[in-house]
RNA sequence: GGACACGUGGCCCAGCUGGAUAAGGCGGUGGCCUCCUAAGCCACAGAUCGCGGGUUCGAAUCCUGCCGUGUCCGCCA
C-alpha cells in the first residue's frame, strides 16, 4: 500500500527523529502486515529497542501516541501498527493513477522452432509472455511483443529436406498407425507437416542413412552461410506449420507485433562482423581445427568455460546469431525481457557475459521450469503429449456441459461463445497463477477446475459486478459517500494495492503475483457482494453503486492483463 | 562428477531484500438460494515449512553440509 505509505512515512520520520533514531534502515522495516485485523501496515521496533538501549513495546507505546494522520495507529507487542482510515481509502481508491508506466519494452517469448504443433509445455512460454505482454501494457509501458523466427539450422532443414524428398505414402509408412493424426486436427498444418519432420527423424537414425545426412548436413551448411535458395525452401518448408502454431496461439489471445528471422542476421553481414569484434576481446581464443571461442571461466563463470561462438570452417553458431540479435534489439527499446526455458540458462548466461564484454546491456530473462505429464516427460516422439489444439477442445467443452446445466436459459450460440471464454481463460489462468520457476505437472483435472482459485472464479465476480451495472442502467456518481462496513473496507484496501501489485509483477516480471491478486480483488468483490447491496428494495445506494462500479473497472482491467475474458454474463 | 533451480497440511500453491498465532485453493465435515447470477458465501478439521548444523533479540526466509526432484554441462538449436 504506497499510497498509505506515503502518508505515513514523513510523520514518522519526525517522530522517530525526536526520539533519538538515526538513519532510514527503517523505511524497509515498514511492511505489510501479516494478520488484516492488525492493520495494513506495520513496523517491527526491534531495531529501535538496539540503538535506543530501551524496550521495543515502549517505544511503540510512545510512538504511536505521538503519531497522527488519515490513519489509525496502535501499539501491539513491539510492533506499531497502521491502518488507513475507510473514508481517506475511498477517497483515495477513486482517484488513483492506473498507469504509470512510461517505458518502452520489447519482449521476446514464444520462438518456438516451426516444425509441429504446440504441447502445453511450450505453451507455457508462449502464455507468461504474453502475460507479461499485457500487464506491461496495462502498467502503461509501450510494449512490443517480438517473435524470433528460427529459420535455419538442423531442425527447419530436416523438415525442408523430408518435404522435399519424402511423399505422403512414405510418410505413413514410415510412422506407425498408432501416431496418426487426430482426425480432428485433419488439415490443420502444424498437425499435418509435423508428420514430415516425425518420418525424418526415425529414417536418420537408421542404418545406411549417411547420404541422407550428407544432403540435410548440405542444407543446413547451405543456410547457415546465408544461401538465399535455400533459405526460400526453408521458409517455404516451416512458413505453413508457423500458421498452423500461430492459429493456435490466436485462439488463446496471443498476437505478435514483429517476427524476426534469424537468417537475417546472417545475410546482412552483422554476425560475420559481431564475429570479428568478439576475436579482438581479451578472453579470446581458437582452437586446434580453427574454432573461435570465448574463455568466460576468466570472466568468473563456473562449469564448462569455453564459449564457442564460430566453428572450424567459419561458420556461426546458434548464440552468436543471438547475440548480434539482441545488439540489434537492444536499439529498438529501453528494455529488453526474454521468456526462455530453464533448459537455456547456461546459453543465456553465456549471452549476457558476451553482451557484457561488448559494453552492452544484459537482458531481463523470465525461467520457466518445464511441465512435465503424471506419466513423466512429455515427448512426441513416445506419444506422451497433450497438445493445446485438445486441450483448448476439452476445456470448452467442459465448460459447455457446466453452461448448460446452470443455464437453461440460454441458447446454443450463446452457450458456445461462453464456454470458448471460460476454456480459454481457465487454461491460460492455470499456467499463469503459478511461478514460472515452480516445475508443473499438467493434470486435466486441475486444467479443467472452474471453481475456487480459477478464471472463472474471477469472471464470475465480474459478472456479478456487470449485472447489477445493467439493472441500474447508468453511470455511477464518484462525489457520493456513505457507511463503509468491513466488507466495503477490504473491498477499497485490496483495490488500493492494484498498482502496487501491477507494478510489482511489471517490475520483477512475475505474472502470478497479478494472477493471484486478481483472486483476491474477486473475494474482496464477492463479500462486498454479499454484505453491502446496491439495489436495496429497489433503490440504489449511490455510494455502494459509485465502489461495485470501480471495481468491475479494475476487474475487467485486471483481467484483460492477465489473459481471461471478460464477460458481461455467464 | 560439476553448475543452476526447486522441496511448505492428503494434493496444488503463496510467502523467500529475516520480524507477531505460516496465507489461499482442491479434497474432507457441517451450514447458506421467497434476498443485485450458489462457477458463490460461512464454519470446522488438517503443517516436524525435506533433514542436520550455524548467524541473529528474532529464520519458511540468510550461510553451510546432506537427502530428494528437475535442468544444463555439443564447434546442436
Amino acid at each position: 500500500m504506497d499510497n498509505l505509505r506515503k502518508i505515513i512515512e514523513p510523520s514518522l520520520e519526525s517522530a522517530l527523529t525526536d526520539i533519538g533514531v538515526t538513519g532510514d534502515f527503517w523505511k524497509k522495516a515498514l511492511g505489510t502486515s501479516r494478520e488484516k485485523a492488525q492493520g495494513d501496515l506495520s513496523l517491527p521496533c526491534f531495531p529501535f529497542a538496539k540503538q535506543l538501549g530501551r524496550n521495543p513495546a515502549e517505544i511503540a507505546e510512545q510512538l504511536a501516541s505521538s503519531l497522527s494522520g488519515d490513519f489509525e495507529v496502535a501499539a501491539a507487542g513491539g510492533y506499531l501498527n497502521f491502518k488507513a482510515k475507510s473514508e481517506w481509502l475511498a477517497q483515495n481508491v477513486m482517484s488513483m493513477d492506473l498507469t504509470p508506466g512510461n517505458t518502452s519494452v520489447l519482449i521476446e517469448h514464444t520462438s518456438a522452432n516451426p516444425n509441429g504443433p504446440f504441447h502445453v509445455g511450450r505453451a507455457r512460454n508462449a502464455i507468461l509472455g504474453d502475460t507479461l505482454v499485457r500487464l506491461n501494457r496495462l502498467y502503461g509501458n509501450q510494449v512490443r511483443a517480438e517473435y524470433y523466427v528460427d529459420d535455419m539450422g538442423k531442425q527447419v532443414g530436416v523438415l525442408a529436406w523430408a518435404l522435399a524428398n519424402l511423399s505422403k505414402e512414405q510418410v505413413d509408412g514410415i510412422l506407425n498407425d498408432a501416431d496418426n493424426i487426430n482426425p480432428r486436427w485433419a488439415g490443420k498444418k502444424d498437425h499435418e507437416t509435423v508428420r514430415w519432420y516425425q518420418a525424418a527423424q526415425s529414417i536418420r537414425s537408421n542404418e545406411g542413412a549417411e547420404d541422407i545426412e550428407t544432403a540435410i548436413g548440405k542444407l543446413v551448411h547451405a543456410s547457415e552461410h546465408g544461401d538465399d535458395v535455400v533459405l526460400a525452401q526453408f521458409e517455404q518448408a516451416y512458413k505453413p506449420v508457423l500458421d498452423g502454431m500461430l492459429e493456435t496461439l490466436s485462439r488463446l489471445g496471443i498476437e505478435f507485433d514483429t517476427f524476426t528471422k534469424e537468417s537475417e542476421f546472417v545475410v546482412n553481414g552483422t554476425v560475420s562482423a559481431l564475429m570479428e569484434r568478439l576475436e579482438s576481446l581479451e578472453i579470446h581464443g581458437v582452437a586446434d581445427n580453427g574454432a573461435h571461442f570465448l574463455d568466460l571461466g576468466q570472466r568468473g563463470l563456473k562449469g564448462k568455460t569455453d564459449f564457442f561462438y564460430r566453428r572450424g570452417d567459419g561458420s556461426s553458431l546458434y548464440a552468436t546469431r543471438d547475440i548480434a540479435y539482441h545488439m540489434w534489439k537492444w536499439q529498438q527499446c529501453d528494455n529488453l525481457i526474454n521468456i526462455l526455458g530453464e533448459d537455456h540458462k547456461l546459453q543465456a548466461k553465456q549471452v549476457g557475459m558476451t553482451l557484457t564484454e561488448l559494453g552492452e546491456k544484459v537482458p531481463d530473462v523470465m525461467f520457466y521450469a518445464f511441465i512435465k505429464l503424471p506419466e513423466g516427460k512429455m515427448s512426441t516422439r513416445k506419444g506422451n503429449v497433450v497438445f493445446m489444439d485438445d486441450l483448448l477442445e476439452e476445456a470448452k467443452a467442459h465448460a459447455a456441459s457446466v453452461v448448460r446445466e446452470l443455464r437453461s436459459d440460454l441458447d446454443e450460440g450463446k452457450i458456445n461463445s461462453i464456454a470458448e471464454a471460460v476454456g480459454v481463460s481457465a487454461v491460460r489462468f492455470n499456467i499463469v497463477k503459478v511461478s514460472p520457476e515452480k516445475g508443473f505437472t499438467f493434470r486435466w483435472e486441475e486444467a479443467l477446475s472452474f471453481e475456487g482459485e480459477s478464471a472463472p472464479f474471477v469472471m464470475y465476480s465480474h459478472t456479478r459486478a456487470c449485472s447489477i451495472a445493467r439493472k441500474v442502467g447508468r453511470a455511477a456518481n464518484f462525489d457520493s459517500s456513505g457507511e463503509i462496513p468491513s466488507a466495503m473496507h477490504e473491498l477499497l484496501r485490496v483495490m488500493s494495492c492494484y498498482s502496487d501489485k501491477l507494478g510489482q509483477s511489471v517490475n520483477e516480471n512475475k505474472p502470478h503475483i497479478f494472477a493471484l491478486y486478481m483472486l483476491e480483488l474477486a473475494t474482496a468483490y464477492n463479500s462486498f457482494y454479499r454484505d453491502c447491496h446496491v439495489i436495496k428494495d429497489g433503490t440504489v445506494s449511490e455510494f455502494n453503486f459509485a465502489v461495485s462500479e470501480k471495481a468491475r473497472v479494475l476487474l475487467n482491467q485486471g483481467m484483460i492483463g492477465v489473459g481471461i475474458t471478460p464477460l458481461e454474463s455467464m
